[in-house]
DNA sequence: GTGATATGCGGAT
DNA sequence: TCCGCCTATCACT
């Protein structure tokens, strides 16, 4: 499920799995032989993660550079590795574990200017320590564009996918549909401090909950539910559904080609 | 088996 | 604003 809390797991658990070993890299599928070839029996130093992109380092100098756009997939386990099912684009594995990478949108080396490039065209991700909202702000607070689609463009906040946006902007109660300029900078220094505490949870337990325990199907009465996406929310996927809070039907719609929920009384702002 | 759908995004129109 | 990419999953036949 590929917000940026998932790519921040992926870095951390690439680190706990590979770093500092000699790694085996190859292609299954081919469509990365050239890549893995390059990368094959070498070190992976560090690994880094802005937005929704990973970055993992070998001791070449170059940087293996994956997105996992929306259908991209990682699976682990012990070596042996099984026989490749499906469509691996890369293995790689040291001498107790292996990660496949299947569907990626982006598999590729960069070079660190290029690395450098890539962190310049990203906002500020709220799961990175080096991150300012202020940056971000500058682009939204002038902006005449939506804050639901601002926050889904990367390159003014990196890492924030169509969950933490619908979820943020209920939890803040702000109308998805309000231009950025018409935001106060109390509501965006809301939106931000929501989007680090949920996203930081993300990446604890590997999943997004953002229903606060008051809102809890348990905690007001309701028989419990499962969502399907495997976390607790309160509008993302929940059209026509009551709203956790006041019971209003769950809007949907779509914006800049992605579906948006919101609750059409709880987020009045 | 088939088809719809998806947490993304770049490029064409 | 639409299209296409790439793959897995799930609801439905």
């Amino acid at each position: 499920m590929p917000e940026g809390h998932t790519i921040h797991r992926l870095a951390a658990l690439h680190r706990r799995m590979f770093g500092g070993d000699v790694v085996r890299a190859e292609s299954p599928q081919g469509r990365f032989a050239g890549g893995a070839l390059r990368i094959d029996g070498r070190v992976l130093q560090e690994t880094d993660a802005h937005g929704k992109h990973l970055l993992l380092g070998f001791d070449d100098d170059r940087w293996l550079h994956i997105h996992l756009g929306i259908y991209g997939t990682y699976t682990f386990g012990p070596v042996p590795a099984p026989v490749p099912t499906g469509v691996v684009r890369l293995r790689l594995s040291d001498a107790e574990e292996y990660a496949d990478l299947r569907g990626p949108a982006t598999c590729e080396l960069l070079d660190p200017a290029e690395k450098k490039a890539l962190h310049a065209r990203l906002g500020p991700d709220p799961l990175r320590a080096d991150a300012d909202p202020e940056l971000a702000w500058r682009r939204i607070g002038r902006s005449r564009t939506s804050i639901g689609v601002l926050l889904m463009d990367q390159s003014v906040v990196a890492g924030v996918g169509n969950i933490y946006r619908a979820e943020a902007l209920f939890r803040q109660g702000v109308d998805p549909s309000l231009p950025g300029r018409a935001l106060s900078r109390e509501r965006w220094e809301g939106i931000w401090a929501d989007l680090v505490l949920l996203m930081a949870d993300g990446v604890r337990v590997g999943r997004i909950d953002t229903v606060r325990p008051e809102h809890t199907p348990e905690a007001m009465g309701r028989p419990p539910r499962v969502d399907g996406h495997g976390g607790e929310v309160y509008v993302y996927r929940r059209s026509g559904m009551p709203c956790l809070v006041c019971g209003t039907e769950v809007a949907t719609g779509v914006l800049s080609g992605r579906n948006l929920f919101w609750c059409p009384r709880c987020q009045a702002v």
